[in-house]
DNA sequence: CGTCCAGTTGACACCAATCAATAGAGGTGG
DNA sequence: CCACCTCTATTGATTGGTGTCAACTGGACG
């Protein structure tokens, strides 16, 4: 039996992917900055004037309606480019979303007008930011797949198995077991559904022996099982 | 009173958007091409060779489960650019998406590989494909919004807001009135309702007097109190 | 005139939201 | 150390929104 405190959490361990971290350190000014958990990255609409790279850590992208509820939009892990790009408005940038800290993070941030400059001088660096977006869109609309059509339980074993890729090394297998710090509520509002129903839906997989998620950590029971529950197919996280 | 058949279409006649058409077609090689409704643009996984601008007539983007169902993610209209970037596997591109025409279409239709060189020696035609891809995950995150959080009425009063603003020109105000040929099948897939629930609702808000749709044609009767039941702020449509 | 397809309507079932309450873990201060 | 608080997780009862199934309409087209 595991204990759920204090371990080192494999989610937070790993180095950063180097195919998301297309730039490097020294030639642009990186400053390590800490945000603690539940803080506030960038607000939605707010001038945005650097760059934030995701380096321990889990971050959580949202929008709110005027109802109160909120949609989480995007989970981001150790190695993701940080509500990036924004978008411009006049002379300004402004964010397109609102991110906030799901634990304590480590951060790299670059002044934004440095990185457009290398981006300028830089094909090579448009490029890289280009195939992020392609991903950050591939995994939109997966996750508008999952909302639109899949059932609770299939948009939640979607949703833990596109995480265990995201969280592992991109050249190796996804992991069957994975430290995942996102509370229900969290969860909840990525998947569109109330806390309370996620879960029953956790109970419904637990005892089908094909998920468990207790205590931060994640882990994957059947994962073929999982994979049919929830139509999955890796192919759009991947790309060169 | 309008017929609805055979009228010149203003989501046809109208121009299409310069913002979204940033290549000037003499030096790019740029080849015609038409499709005929039901037809097929592109195939989810498969290679792709070239980059499609939708001149006249609508789009769908959409995925299949297994189980038959379907996603509509997508809806391009004239002034959009199709599936554009695609993934890159190895040394093939692969699309991202499959795309089908709605109604018959007119294409501009520019080499993958012209393309990318174009993109390689000219950094604002990066800059410009990196702004297509902001917008677009910023159309794609809202109807993440929509789907996770948003009743039906609110999901289907954003969905003809939204294409409102996007078949107007940019500067102008969103019309009032506009052509819309999408069946309520295809709608629907894109709300994630069944067609017959998206019926209903289209009744519920026109004996509500918010909106109209009929005969390939939407009303917007009542702006303000369509915005107020979508939650719709159209910030995220624009951009420079 | 028959066929096909989009649109429409009704009856019913069910999944998931809501409301309400409790339990457990962690933190804080007395 | 314990009392208290907050936050997360959990469970039950009930409601309601939406899907499903089925049938029918109307127009377009041969």
């Amino acid at each position: 039996m595991l204990t759920n405190s204090g371990m080192p959490d494999p989610g937070f361990t790993k180095p950063p992917r180097e195919s998301l971290m297309p730039f490097s350190a020294d030639a642009l000014e990186v400053t390590q900055r800490r945000f603690e958990a539940q803080s506030e990255l960038m607000l939605l609409g707010r001038p945005v004037s650097s760059v934030l790279f995701l380096q321990e850590g889990w971050a959580i992208a949202c929008r709110s309606l005027r109802s109160g509820c909120r949609q989480v939009t995007s989970v981001f892990v150790a190695g993701d480019l940080v509500g990036f790009p924004p978008i411009r408005r006049g002379d300004m940038f402004r964010s397109e979303i609102s991110v906030y800290a799901a634990t304590e993070l480590r951060v790299a941030e670059i002044r934004l007008d440095t990185f457009q400059q290398a981006m300028a001088l830089e094909p090579v660096l448009s490029q890289q930011m280009l195939n992020h977006e392609i991903r950050l869109s591939a995994m939109l609309q997966e996750r508008l797949v999952s909302l639109g059509r899949r059932s609770a339980q299939g948009r939640t074993a979607h949703f833990f198995l596109e995480l265990a890729v995201r969280v592992s090394q991109p050249d190796g297998p996804p992991p069957d077991r994975y430290a995942c710090p996102l509370s229900q509520y969290i969860v909840s509002d990525a998947l569109g559904l109330s806390a309370e129903h996620l879960n029953r839906v956790l109970r419904q997989l637990r005892l089908a022996q094909l998920l468990q998620v207790r205590g931060g950590r994640v882990d994957i029971l059947n994962r073929k099982g999982l994979e049919r529950l929830a139509d999955f197919d890796p192919d759009y996280l991947y790309s060169d």
